[in-house]
DNA sequence: ATGGCTGCTTTGAGCAGA
């Protein structure tokens, strides 16, 4: 069986456990990274994840954030776990980081940054350029590396339903673009540009005006990998199925598949 | 398309998300 790993922001893990579980069941992925699971540690759903078959690594806080790693228990046990960026003291939890067989996985939940010039934005485009400078030291140290998660970023026009609409807007503004570029630029590749893709393909749709139905949607998430990995990946889509079901998140997981 | 969803919170109006 190929290697598979999967990015999806369930938008509160309480809520999505169901969907969650039933799509483990289906999918079988050998990593899973989660975000928004707005719980704090004492409450992560670790029984039911475990009986599913996998090991969870988490890092939550109450309310906002938080992010989960999971991974197959037939996979060896992860090591060299890392909460939130060291080079950034934050109270939010973002980032979790493993390494499983060789194999580096970074879970992220990029700040939204509300709009753009608010304090948030500006929090934003901070939290980026940490990322990037960490993501310079992991790349030296690590050959084969998984960065997976909810960058709120769409990066290029065709990432974005109505780019004229969108453009200058949080999400799709300038400055956030090229921070995602600057993470090109360490020699990262986005796995679902490496394969020929529908149009109109997005990972997020707004909850209001039926939008998943008008296809009204951003390419939010993404599963950028390493020159090691990228060579070895063979697959990259989005399962747009969860998205359809009763009381979804409104994001769609992305899988990446390798070998 | 932008009030018009959803999830959360010492439970209920307001924040945050994207």
């Amino acid at each position: 069986m190929p290697l598979t790993i999967a990015t999806w922001n369930v938008n509160s893990l309480k809520v999505r456990l169901p969907h969650l579980l039933d799509w483990l069941g289906r999918h079988a992925p050998d990593v899973v990274c989660l975000q928004e699971t707005k719980l704090p540690d004492e409450r992560f759903p670790e029984n039911e994840l475990q009986s599913a078959g996998y090991r969870c690594a988490f890092a939550g806080q109450k309310t906002y954030n938080g992010v989960a790693i999971l991974t197959r228990r037939e996979t060896v046990p992860p090591a060299d776990v890392q909460v939130n960026l060291p080079n950034f003291p934050d109270e939010q939890k973002r980032l979790l980081a493993l390494t499983l067989d060789g194999l580096r996985v970074a879970c992220v939940y990029v700040p939204n940054g509300q709009s753009v010039g608010s304090e948030k934005y500006d929090y934003k485009l901070k939290w980026l350029a940490a990322l990037k400078d960490w993501l310079r030291d992991e790349l030296a140290r690590h050959e084969k590396l998984a960065l997976a998660g909810d960058f709120n970023i769409a990066p290029e026009p065709r990432d974005v339903h109505d780019p004229a609409l969108w453009e200058g807007q949080v999400l799709f503004s300038e400055p956030e673009r090229a921070a995602f570029r600057a993470l090109l630029e360490l020699g990262l590749k986005d796995a679902f540009r490496l394969f020929e893709q529908p149009e109109r393909s997005y990972t997020w749709w707004d909850y209001r005006n039926l939008a998943f139905r008008r296809k009204w949607g951003l390419r939010i998430d993404h599963i950028l990998l390493s020159p090691a990995l990228a060579a070895q990946c063979s697959a990259c889509r989005i399962d747009v199925e969860p998205r359809k079901l009763a009381q979804p998140s409104d994001h769609a997981p992305v899988i990446a598949t390798f070998g």
